[in-house]
RNA sequence: GGCCUCGUGGCGGAGUGGCUACGCAGAGGACUGCAAAUCCUUGUACUCCGGUUCGAAUCCGGACGAGGCCUCCA
């Protein structure tokens, strides 16, 4: 057994040991996307960052003792906006953009979590907690409306650490005429016939905001589990009224005893948004060449995004994909060929320690000379695995063929090269190279007299 | 205005009281026909001002700076 797993806690705003509440059955929450367009690379961050506390707690406490899960909300007014701005389904577009979604997360390396719930599936639920809500006193119904009543919750607030005096001073609240209390927050709301509904005991309507997520937890993982996740901007109000919800629900002093939350991301120093022109997706990271004139693997892009530490704002810059690019083939130079091992305790204990991944890289950068074998089964551990390197090749070929070359013309040049490197008619031999980096492919002579090659561009 | 984070060398980024993290880039060298790759060596730091201490990047206070939340944005 490895040293034990520390994570740091939002409710307590301190490292804490993890302690399961059952060791068989590991539960961990993390709050996906909504299925509306292109996941950008800020939604990326818990993605992978919580696939890595996946694998750990995996590793930790065995691949079938530990579930994770992570919805799908594909039930929002901004998704009804974009549909019929496109002029298609509702169903249409959240297909379409879990499908995306789900392909752009596999690119990341990320395994499946065990259970992706999605919201329209989960709207029993929803009105099941909104009725215990209300028979607890904890919600009200008006005006085809229900809320949550926030002051019938004296402890509300705890996860933000702020009090309602305080919310209230300087918050710009939404005053409608139908709520009691001015913190208070829709659970249920009326549809207009051309929106989605569901037939509730208060008229056809829709969920609000973070119903959502309070009934799906409870329906795959029990009225209280280990983990709660997800991006910072979350504490508050989107985590602070699951708790709300949840917890009066079931009257239940805690939700889940661990609330971590990932730092905020920026793009070249600036906030990422539409407006500055900076926003970016998973999607053309992968597929395009907008950022930084080249497409990025998903392995760098995880690199990149793992190496400041998941808690630290992250700046997003060309640069640092180049250096984690520069590290990422690096390593996979080292374990060419080797076959993994397994990971090692000292790798481990970093990761122990609330994800420390620059601890664990920089040990990983003592493995690549030390042991290759153990620097491939960290690899492969973190989700970096081995068969990018097939992939790569296989892109080689197809990048090949872009710049008109066949590989067997390839070789025959090179063969020829060797012939006059032989010769010492270093002439001939600098005129084919100098031939093919200006169609793209650089040359690379070896101490046994072979001469490799890659696709520079 | 309220609340919350954070400020380490050219860049990224660990480190919570004393002993050079690490990586990238840079410099020097080895190897090479020349390159590339690889290997060896190497410089540069703790925003500022006070305080505590024998000793602080590390603890406390203040200033300045950056970012986030309070507006269904991860």
């Amino acid at each position: 057994m490895s040293s034990a797993l520390k994570i740091y806690n939002t409710l307590t705003r301190s490292k804490e040991f993890f302690e399961p509440i059952d060791r068989s059955n590991v539960r961990l929450y993390v709050c996906g996307p909504t299925v509306y367009d292109y996941a950008h690379i800020g939604n990326a961050r818990p993605i992978i960052v919580f696939d890595l506390l996946f694998r750990l707690l995996r590793h930790l406490y065995g691949e079938n003792n530990v579930k994770y899960v992570r919805n799908i909300t594909d039930v929002d007014d901004k998704i009804n906006a974009r549909a019929a701005e496109r002029g298609i389904t509702i169903r249409e577009l959240t297909e379409k953009t879990n499908q995306i979604f789900q392909a752009d997360v596999k690119a990341l390396g990320c395994l499946d979590p065990t259970v992706q719930p999605r919201a329209t599936e989960h709207i029993a639920q929803m009105i099941q907690l909104i009725e215990r809500l209300m028979s607890a006193g904890h919600a009200y119904a008006a005006d085809r409306h229900v809320l949550f009543s926030v002051p019938s919750m004296p402890q509300y607030g705890e996860l933000s650490r702020r009090s309602l005096d305080e919310m209230l001073a300087g918050a710009r609240v939404d005053v409608a005429p139908y709520k009691r209390g001015d913190m208070d927050f829709v659970l249920w709301k009326p549809s207009q016939s051309s929106e989605p509904g569901w037939d509730s005991p208060w008229g056809r309507g829709r969920p609000g905001w973070h119903i959502e997520c309070s009934a799906m937890s409870w329906a795959h993982l029990g009225e209280i589990f280990d983990i709660h996740g997800g991006g910072i901007d979350l504490i508050f109000p989107h985590h602070e009224n699951e708790i709300a919800q949840s917890c009066c629900a079931f009257d239940r002093e805690i939700m889940a005893h661990y609330w971590m939350h990932n730092g905020f991301l920026q793009v070249e120093g600036e906030k990422m948004s539409k407006s500055l022109g900076n926003f970016v997706t998973i999607h053309e990271l992968l597929a395009s060449e907008t950022f930084g004139g080249r497409a990025w693997s998903g392995a760098i892009l995880r690199l990149a995004m793992l190496r400041t530490h998941y808690r630290q704002p992250i700046d997003w810059t060309v640069k640092a994909l180049e250096d984690a690019a520069k590290v990422y083939n690096d390593w996979m130079r080292a374990i060419d060929r080797v076959t993994p091992s397994e990971p090692t305790e000292e790798f481990i204990v970093a990761l122990n320690d609330d994800l420390n991944f620059a601890k664990a890289e920089a040990h990983l950068h003592i493995l690549k000379k030390s042991n290759p074998a153990a620097l491939a089964a960290c690899l492969k551990f973190m989700g970096f695995a081995s068969h990018e390197a097939a992939s790569d090749n296989q892109s080689e070929e197809a990048q090949l063929a872009k710049i008109g070359l066949t590989k067997s013309d390839l070789e025959q040049l090179i063969s020829q090269r060797i012939e006059a490197r032989l010769t010492k008619n270093w002439t001939e031999s600098d005129r084919i190279r100098d031939q093919l980096e200006s169609l793209g492919v650089s040359l690379k002579d070896n101490k046994d007299g072979t001469t490799s090659w890659t696709v520079i561009s």
